[in-house]
Order: C-alpha cells, then structure tokens, then sequence
DNA sequence: CTGTTAGCGCCTTCAG
DNA sequence: CTGAAGGCGCTAACAG
C-alpha cells in the first residue's frame, strides 16, 4: 500500500497539497491537481481511512442499530431490506457502516453505550424499531452527541430526524379497504406492542376509520406475535365481521385461527412481507418498502454528517392493494 | 472522551506504561497495572480504536462478504442467522466488523477491491456463499493478502480456513431417510447451482445413495431456483417415486408443483429453514445451524488474526429429522 | 497557490 | 519495571 507520502514525492509536491487535491480544496492549480491524481493512478493509491478518520475527526462511520427478535424469526426479510437499503446508500456516500444488533448494547449504561461508539468513530446512528419505553436509547438521543436518524420513530431536535410513512394513514386506507370490500360492521383489531411507536399512529388510523364509518371496535393488544393473535382470533373473531391486524405475522396467526375455526372473515395485514405468499394467504396489505425508507434514513444521515441540521421527514407512503399472488410469476 | 494521556496522568505514570498495562504486556508491576485499572474505571476511559489501529498496523477489522440474492428473497432467514452469529461473536472476540454486500463488489478487479479493503483497515474476511466460478474471490484468498475464512467452500492455505458442514453426508442421509421411510426406487434429484461448491458435495452424496441402494436417479439442475424446481417437477416428476432437492427453496417449488398436478410424491429439502413451517410443507430437511457455522467461522477468524495458521475446520454436522410443526407451538 | 509544521491517540522500540 | 521519543498516514492551520 503506497501512502499520501509516495504520491506526494511521484507528483513532486507536498503532501499536504495532494491532500488537498485529493479533498476538494478549492485552493490548487488545475496543472497540479492532474499531476497528483496521475500519481495517485499511477500508484494505485486509495487514501488510510483509519488515518484519515483520525486526524481529522471526522470518521464518517454510521451505526446501524437494529432490532433481531430472534422469538418470530419470521420478520428477517425486513431486517435485511433496512440492511441492504442502508448499506448500499452508504456505499454511494462514502461512509463506513458498522451493523449492531441491540442485544449487544443491553445491560450497559447510556455513558458506556456513548464511549463505545466513540471509540469506535462513530459519528451517526440510524435506529430501527426503537421502543417507546427505550430509556438508553432515549437518552442517547437527547445527548445530541451523535447525528441520529430514527426510523418509524417520530423524535426529532437539532441533530436527528426521523424517517417513517404515514402509519395512521396507512392503517386507516388499508382496513377502511378491507371493510369496504366486505360491508363490515364491527373489527376486530390486533395492535401491535404498546410501548411501539407505530402502534399508537395505526391505533389512531383505524379509530378514525371507525369513527368515520360507525364501526364497532375492539382493540386487543397482539404484540406483534402471531401466536397471540392467533389466540385472540380464537376467543374473539366470531362476534366481529372483519379482523385488522397491525402487522402481517398477526394476520398469519390470525388466519391460522380462522382455519382452524373453521369460519370465515375477512383479514387484513399491513407490511406485505413475501412470507404471506409462501403462506398462502390472501389479504389486503400496505405494501412498505423497507428497502426505500432505509436508503432514505441513510440519506438523511448523510446530510446531518455533513452539519445539515436535524428535521423530520415523511416520506410519501404508497399503498399497493396486494392480493395473494403466486411468488413464481 | 478522555484519552490515554489522561489515564496516565490520573494514575500518575507514563502514557507508554499505561498503555502496556492496558494490553496485557508481561513487564508491568503488580501496582501499576492496578493504578492504571482505577485510573480507566474513574475516568470511564475507551481506547480509541481508530489510533490504536492506525498505530499498531492491526485494526482487527473482518468484513463480512455475503452473497445477498434478491431473486429469490425467501432466504434472508439464512442470512441473518449469518451475520447475527459472526457478529456476537465478534463482539466477543472485540472484533470490528464490516457488513459488504458481492454486489458491492461487482465489476471491481481484484487489486481494486484488496485496496478497498486495506484502507477500510480490513485484516480478515468471512465469505459466505463463493461460487465456484468466482476467479476474484479465488483470487483475492491466493492472494494471501488477507485472512479468510470460507463458509462452505473447502480453500484453504496458510491464511485461510474453511468452515462448513458434510454436505455429501447429509444429502446422503436425508435422501435416505426419505427413500426409505416411502420404500422409494427411484428418485428426482434437483441440484444446486453447477458452480456451487457444496452442490458437487451434495450430489456425490445423493450418487453414493444411489448407488448402494440401487437406485435408478435422474439428476436435473434446478439452480437453487423455486421457480425452476417446479417446472422440472412438471416435467419429470410422474416418472419418479421420491425427489429430492438440494434446498427448501426448490422443495417448496417442488411441492407446489406436486400440488397442482395433484400427485402425490414424498420430497426432502435440505437446509430446514423456518419459511417451511409457514408454507405448510412436510418433509426430512437436514437442520443447518447457520448461526452455530458462522459462530465458529468468526472463531477461526480470530485464530487467524492472532497469527494462527490456516488450515480446514470441519465441525460436526448433526441431522435432525424434521417434521412439519406449526410454528405456534 | 504551495510547502512547513504540528498534531490526532495510541503503540513500540530503546534507554534508564 | 518504567519513561521518553518517534512514528503510523493523514489533515489543518499557518507561513511563504
């Protein structure tokens, strides 16, 4: 490996000109900046970036913070959608991205957390799936020591934003379609776990989908678990026309009650994961695409490390009326 | 963040004893060493990994290459379950690790992509899911530049290990057990990619089965595919008692097919992934610990790291018959 | 516009 | 056993 010294003494200049050259400095002859970067092919030269990191501190390095429920293995294809989406954003930009899942950071103190990070160069953190009861995280947060970008998570100040869709919104279009389709009277709603965020925005969507129709509403909390919803399907589902459920695990365990039951009514999920074709089920769902609200968070993350301040934003959300399709057209 | 220069301050020594005491060198006193351990507690002191790095020449940074294929999105479960298991014990190990994506990669020549890795301080890397046919990765492990631990995948030499279970043996006993549990005497036989390593393993399997049970076999490429799976199902399943594939994915594909053309054969997947249990499908799989695998490729990783030869690892597989089992219980 | 000079935070000989 | 000094590769004032 050739360093900035080698290219220096090839292009004849010093080094801190081809660092400068190399940065974007507005400050170097045009005959100088062809000469360093002819050095620079000609050694095949790609800049230390522990180096670089170091003396100028700034790493550019961004934590990943995601989520592993290891109970529903079921939800892996979205954890790999943020990765992916993440990870290849970051790429583009030029930042270096490390993945921690949060079972790594429990037990330990917001301080200990923040040194961490710090000594490691990190700089930015894009949450995934962050509790509402989250303490540390909270904290961490609120400390602004790190450029902070929340996914489905509404908290914002000068240095973090949020990114997310619409989820009253979504849940309010997605049931009220259900509903519609089926002359519904009464819903049954699984909700997700009470201390998530989304929760309480798709709690809102379809009390006012309710309200608006004058539907008949029992909520019962589901957890995101398919097995709970599975068991609040089999003592609740008879008395209600049509079953809302706040995430597509529910739905499955819904469905899988239903079966069982033997009687019918009409379900509907909301992430439309791949999982529910393979399942062969068939329902109405929003169709997120986690791929795109993480390239966005990583976006975002860009913008702040570079001194952008924090804000939140919503992007457009869309919902796909999805029906069960065979995954092998 | 307090530096080093304040723990020696603080504990009333030089930065160099601190730092020897800090990483376990022979020659520090027993009282030093104690000094210097109150001095890290109080000032909630964390090396800065980044200097320590540039400083040393060792970043103990391992990239993890995976192989993520979008066509068919049914397997981020694998995935996962790799990156969580080389992550922990990453943690473990006070390794850094890099997620990278092969088609991060793509259209990058060998000294290109090794450059990348030096200046990111990448010492070692774990590839999971190497084609046969990829001469840059092939490459890039004669290399010798890097440590590498191959995931399946039987290169080694004197800085690369390998980790992966008996395929051949396991294809061998969980065709067996199929055939013999049906009283089969012939069998369908899907295979995995031409150009992957383990599809060779798996097929010399299945041939020895054959061969001692004399089977009449008929082999078909079905590239890991669901989709191709079914159409050869189609095509030449009436014709057999038993098919076999080399993945879940082609076994549910295979199933599928079964189904519409409403016959019925017994088919064996391999890997057991928890996607089966939701499409409702029964049938033996081998039951791959993917997470345990990347444990111990992380393992070997930091054997290597620490000067530790290559050379091949072969932990034990285990079988373990598979029955359909609803998820919820 | 270019070069000189300090560091960034830590590790590592080498004297003492 | 401990401390002083040099340097890892690069950036960032500051002079020139």
């Amino acid at each position: 490996m050739s360093s900035i010294k080698d290219v220096a003494r090839r292009a004849g200049v010093a080094v801190s000109t081809v660092s400068k050259a190399l940065n974007g400095y507005p400050n170097v002859s045009r005959e100088t900046r062809v000469k360093v970067n002819e050095a620079v092919k000609e050694l095949n030269f790609t800049p230390n970036l522990l180096a670089s990191a170091l003396s100028s501190k700034k790493a550019g390095r961004v934590a990943l913070l995601i989520n592993l429920n290891m109970d529903s293995q079921a939800v892996d294809e979205i954890d790999m959608q943020y990765l992916s989406g993440a990870i290849s954003t970051a790429v583009e930009k030029r930042l270096d991205v490390v993945t921690i899942f949060f079972s790594m950071l429990r037990g330990r103190s917001v301080s200990e957390i923040a040194d961490y990070f710090h000594s490691q160069g990190i700089e930015g953190i894009i949450i995934y799936g962050m509790g509402k009861e989250d303490r540390v995280l909270q904290e961490l947060i609120e400390r602004k020591e790190f450029r902070i970008v929340a996914v489905d998570v509404p908290v914002v100040n000068e240095v973090t934003s949020s990114v997310q869709i619409d989820h009253g919104q979504a849940q309010y279009e997605v049931a009220r379609k259900t509903v519609m389709e089926n002359r519904g009277k009464s819903v049954l709603y699984l909700s997700g776990r009470p201390d998530g965020y989304v929760t309480q925005e798709r709690l809102a969507g379809i009390r006012r989908l309710a309200m608006e129709e004058g539907l008949s509403l029992l909520i019962k909390e589901g957890d995101f678990s398919e097995k709970k919803a599975r068991e609040l399907t089999f003592r609740y589902a008879s008395g209600y026309d049509v079953i809302v459920c706040a995430s597509d695990l529910m739905a499955i365990g819904a469905m899988r009650a239903l079966q069982e039951m033997d009687i019918f009514r009409p379900v509907c999920g909301f992430d439309g994961i791949t999982l529910m074709c393979y399942a062969g089920m068939q329902m109405n769902t929003v169709r997120q695409d986690f791929r795109r609200i993480s390239e966005l968070a990583m976006q975002e993350m860009g913008r702040l490390l570079e001194g952008g301040s924090g804000r939140r934003i919503v992007p457009e959300y869309q919902i796909i009326r999805m029906q069960y399709q065979d995954v092998l057209n």
